[in-house]
DNA sequence: TTTCATACTTTGTCCAGGACAATGTGTTGA
DNA sequence: TCAACACATTGTCCTGGACAAAGTATGAAA
């Protein structure tokens, strides 16, 4: 049985979300404890995520509370559509077994075999985020457990990081600062982002999680940086999204570009903000890159 | 101006908090937008970023918002007492240096040639934590910009992993699996004492940060683990920690040793906990080690 | 048919102020 | 010196009302 303030944490639905819900839609009824505090069991806390990993995907609650349990238990093991069905090389396959059987030297293995075999670019660009798709659809569907996420993404974040580090350091303009703003925790879009310049020379600052904005602004004239990235995954909000991104741009000068991805980013590609370019696939960000060295004639 | 939202995000004090001391000490008063909503001006985020920050230090509001001005400013820009006012390496000096100047090639290069220079364990636990005390008192008296504290860990963490991942695979005994509680962001801890088992040939599983009990226990069982390793940050509440850690240890078999480190857990070594080591100093780690494998008759 | 502006609905966040339990602190007695 | 008690402090939770921003439907004009 878990308090408001866990459930919170766990769901990463706010108190007041919980408490209004149930109050509109009757979901979910938490008993009390002596003091009458809310008590969550441990199904309606399993219920809440699926409800959450729904609305990241567009769902509206009003909707899925409607729906009959049939028709929301379909839609939760549904694998998200859009994604093209692409066809699973062998070796990604044999690195999704290994997950699901939590053979953690096996997937390591795997996965190095891979980024051999792939290089550090083709392997950010084609396999991870397949691997990410895939690990997202057995998790929606059940079929992975948190903790057997949470190994995939310490993996995957280790074997980037080594390969990053093993590059000669970038000294070739731009320079380009990576971070994510405030409330925004997923950070391996980032480390992405990261394999797909690094290999091009280009010289990478990273901040790492969280960075408030007066503070990114400070590191920009710090670093004398030519480049912001910024990673938002599919769960940030939108609009907050869209409102930060306009507060950030008014705080550094006009010659730095901003450039944002990550999953937020494909519903806003045509909300045009000025100074701001969207790079909502990997291969976009190589594109910019070679965009911008063509404007500033750089040659490498 | 920020909305209370924000400030949430920003300094890790909750609505309810920042509400409840503008009823009781009068302290924040934020200005309304048209609606009547709070809205904070910077300096009065930065005054609450310094108490959380002292409050982490175990002072109590009550006492800091009864303090004069000047008291209070010099407690804030007072270092951190109890660490003892260790000699400084002249090699760390030029890395602290390095931080300050916004210089993050040659910070990375002075942190590469302390870690050859020593060697990964005596890294660890020597130079580690004095570049995290030394950091944490710039901050506290404002000589550091937090984006300069976000590059910092991020190359700190970028070394250790590559050095981590440099070292053969760990395949002896015991088999330790690293992560920490929902609750707890930060992840350096974690990767110290990494730092600390991997060189000894342990085989260590980390699942990242904010892993779920149930979740963590599961792993345990599924990588049938001998050691779990807990870390928890000064900022984290003591009373949850032990409750959490009471819950986490009803949640594995008596088998498996539970390791908590990590600056919460100076405060707690009194509480005993049947099945629950402290392990507050990273020495202490290998210490455990060597007493499991002495226990275990493993000769390595 | 498409596009745009307008009105309606949904939904997350905020507010006030009361309540309470857990923790810290100080005092008394053994 | 230590244990037990009472008192003060402090964070979290509660209810239920309010509102604005985002989404959605409707209808007019191109």
């Amino acid at each position: 049985m878990l308090t408001i303030a866990q459930v919170e944490r766990e769901t990463g639905l706010s108190k007041d979300v919980l408490r209004v819900w149930e109050r509109r839609y009757g979901f979910p009824v938490p008993s009390r404890d002596e003091a009458g505090d809310r008590l969550y069991d441990a199904a309606q806390v399993e219920r809440l995520r699926t409800i959450k990993r729904l609305m990241d995907r567009g769902f509206r609650p009003g909707r899925l509370f409607a729906m009959s349990p049939e028709a929301f238990e379909a839609l939760a093991s549904a694998p998200a559509a859009g994604g093209p069905a692409m066809a699973l090389d062998k070796a990604c396959k044999a690195a999704i077994e290994c997950i699901l059987s939590d053979d953690n030297l096996g997937l390591r293995q795997s996965l190095n075999q891979l980024l051999a075999k792939q290089g550090l670019q083709r392997f950010v660009q084609d396999t991870v985020p397949v691997l990410n798709e895939q690990i997202g659809n057995s998790w929606a569907s059940g079929r992975l457990a948190v903790h057997q996420e949470h190994l995939y993404s310490e993996e995957i974040s280790r074997l980037l990081r080594s390969a990053i580090g093993n590059l000669p350091a970038g000294n070739q303009p731009p320079c380009v600062l990576l971070t994510t703003l405030s409330g925004e925790e997923h950070g391996l879009g980032l480390l992405m982002v990261e394999g797909m310049l690094a290999p091009e020379g280009a010289r990478c600052i990273s901040l790492g999680l969280q960075t408030p904005i007066e503070e990114i602004a400070m590191a920009a004239s710090a670093h004398e940086i030519d480049v912001l990235v910024l990673s938002f995954s599919v769960a940030f909000p939108p609009r907050r999204g869209l409102a930060e991104l306009q507060r950030m741009r008014a705080a550094i000068p006009e010659r730095i570009e901003i450039w944002a991805g990550g999953g937020m980013t494909r519903g806003l590609l045509r909300h045009k903000l000025p100074g701001v370019l969207w790079t909502p696939e990997l291969t976009d960000c190589l594109q910019r890159l070679q965009d911008w060295r063509i404007r500033h004639a750089v040659v490498v």
